[in-house]
RNA sequence: UGGGGCAUGGUGCAACGGCAGCACACCGGACUUUGAAUCCGUGGAUCUAGGUUCGAAUCCUGGUGCCCCAGCCA
């Protein structure tokens, strides 16, 4: 068994030694399907899933579609693929909240029966000045001494559609002076003539979250409810609902949501950069959703890594987004096969080699890796393109790249040394020229001369071209969300987010399809855009580039 | 000035009365036909003040700081 705790499965591991549960532990994910899930939802399911796992215990989807205005059959399935895309399995106990609407109500029916539980007239912000404050008590409404009959009947009423919205609740009678607020007579129904995405217009009145979510649990037979840390608060709300219906309590366990630097993870925030058009939509890979994540080309296995490295707690906290690259690099280098790409390209012009002669290097798809057997052709001839960073007309100390009079060899290639520049009218390089050493065939040389630089190329002739997309982080701010005084977030989008750039592959590349990831050797990782991608016509997403240091060393 | 929660290197998480450890980041070095990867190495933390104890990150008390709650959202 895994070794690696946390608070939860310590509790767990209490509850199996008492007995409490009978040894049984069974979990469930339940997302409002009012949006696209994001690697703060995938900590949670990964909770859920990995807990109930670890103990042979079985696992639930649940979506909680308690409020039909926000909630949308789209977010249904793109809710189930992002489970599936992660590793995890519900197996046939795909529930719905709504699917206990008519249990829920006879609860409701109990509860009014019980003189817990009435109908109440005042308005929402009626309800909203009762309530008191954090440090006033609330005060009773004047209809919540209505008789049993009363309220039996004018519930029955609320649930015939007599009723406009807003006008009635049914309320708990608890007490309007507690010292949890969820307790002040919360509301449990309130009347929405609005179609639900599966009960249609079966139903005028909707349940509340509270009063759906832990009686659901309950009716599920679920035994740990993990949740944020925002639902502490609830806690005695729920348990009290099963306690008055006499219901089988879960135990509710509540954890600290993920938060990551620089980005934001709320549904509403990413909502509103979709609806603002700041970016293309809850797909486009900036995004930390995960339909995005998959889209740029993280690997699920990177995300569950990931989150085993960040753990459990009841600490709010933020997480470094480094450390999800990290473990994106980390799968990524083991997976991807190595291939040349140029992705600002600079043409270089072999004056000493053959015109009209193209031969073939054989190329590894690993090459660091002696016992990787798989390899491909890659063509060569006199006109090529490099990076235009991998030259320097006046290269800077410790730069060992090309550069007049310099040696480099061309990465599984030759040896090559520049000797002039073309410049355009604009003063821009055009090309360089360069001589090459035919006898550093394959990239070594038989004198055993040291070359500092190696730099990949790709031959001008053979290249086939995409488009490539780098992305960068969508805020530049650590801590988008804590912004001074009047900023919003909005506004901190980072502008150089997405850069397009017109690339030369090697041809190797032409029929590359999303599903598999390509390391671009020294540059990134890079996968086609699932979308956009088609043969004779590519599209590269940049997942994530190569550690820099030389970049790093230029910019201290 | 109500209630609920949380404080351990830069970040995240461990240590459950007995030598404060792991990962990432950072910084050195080795290696290199990817300035990647890999390998080796350095530094750096228990919010605070008391108390209990042979011994406290851990238990107790008082402070301080941060988060959540006043939706007919979830």
């Amino acid at each position: 068994m895994d070794e690696k705790t946390n608070f939860i499965i310590e509790i767990i591991d209490e509850h199996n030694r008492s007995g409490r549960f009978g040894g049984r532990v069974h979990t469930r994910f339940p997302p409002e399907p009012n949006g696209y899930l994001h690697i703060g939802h995938a900590k949670a399911l990964t909770i859920d899933f990995g807990i109930a796992e670890r103990y042979g215990g079985l696992t639930n989807l649940r979506y909680d579609d308690t409020n039909p205005v926000k909630e949308d059959t789209e977010y249904v399935d793109a809710i189930k693929e992002d489970i599936h895309w992660l590793g995890f399995d519900w197996g046939d106990r795909e529930f719905y909240a709504s699917d206990y609407f008519e249990q829920l109500y006879e609860m409701a029916l109990q509860l009014i029966r019980q003189g817990q539980a009435y109908v109440d007239d005042l308005s929402a912000d009626e309800i909203r000045a009762y309530r008191g404050t954090l440090t006033e008590a609330g005060k009773n409404s004047p209809w919540r001494e209505r008789s049993i009959e009363e309220n039996l009947d004018l519930f029955a009423r609320m649930r015939a559609g007599e009723f406009p919205d807003g006008s009635r609740t049914l309320r708990a009678k608890i007490d309007m002076s507690a010292p949890n607020m969820n307790m002040r007579d919360p509301v449990m129904y309130r009347i929405l003539h609005a179609s639900h995405h599966r009960t249609g217009d079966a139903w005028c009145i909707y349940p509340m979250y509270d009063f759906a979510h832990g009686q659901s649990d309950s009716l599920e037979g679920i035994t740990h409810s993990m949740c944020s840390l925002e639902y502490e608060n609830h806690r005695p709300l729920y348990d009290w609902f099963l306690d008055q219906l006499g219901l089988f309590h879960p135990q509710q366990i509540e954890f600290a949501r993920l938060n990551l630097t620089h980005t934001v993870m709320s549904k509403r925030k990413l909502r509103r950069l979709v609806e603002e058009k700041l970016v293309s939509g809850w797909t486009d890979p900036r995004m930390p959703t995960l339909a995005a994540m998959r889209r740029r080309g993280y690997p699920p296995e990177a995300i569950r890594s990931f989150l085993e490295a960040v753990g459990v707690a009841k600490n709010d906290s933020f997480v470094d987004v480094e450390l999800l690259e990290h473990f994106v690099r980390d799968a990524l280098n083991a997976q991807s096969k190595r291939r040349m790409a140029v992705l600002q390209p600079l043409k270089v012009i072999l004056d000493n080699y053959p015109e009209g002669k193209t031969e073939f290097f054989t190329v590894s798809d690993f090459p660091q890796d002696p016992e990787c057997k798989t390899k491909r052709q890659v063509p060569f001839c006199r006109e090529l393109y490099i990076e235009r960073v991998d030259f320097m007309e006046n290269p800077v100390p410790k730069y060992f790249r090309l550069a007049i009079g310099r040696e480099v060899r061309l990465m599984n290639a030759y040896y090559i040394t520049a000797t002039s520049v073309e410049k355009d009218e604009l003063g821009k390089i055009a090309a360089v020229h360069c001589t090459y050493d035919p006898e550093s065939r394959g990239g070594m040389s038989a004198d055993g001369r040291k070359v500092k630089g190696t730099i990949h190329w790709v031959s001008a002739a053979h290249a086939v071209d995409a488009e490539v997309r780098l992305y960068e982080q969508l805020f530049e701010d650590k801590f988008p969300e804590d912004l001074p005084e009047g900023e919003t977030f909005l506004d901190h989008v980072n502008k150089n987010s997405l850069t397009v750039c017109q690339a030369k592959l090697e041809p190797d590349l032409a029929d590359a399809q999303a599903g598999e990831s390509w390391q671009f050797v020294r540059s990134g990782y890079f996968y086609p855009d699932s979308e956009d991608s088609k043969p004779g016509k590519l599209v590269f997403n940049r997942t994530i580039s190569l550690v820099d240091s030389w970049a790093k060393m230029q910019a201290s």
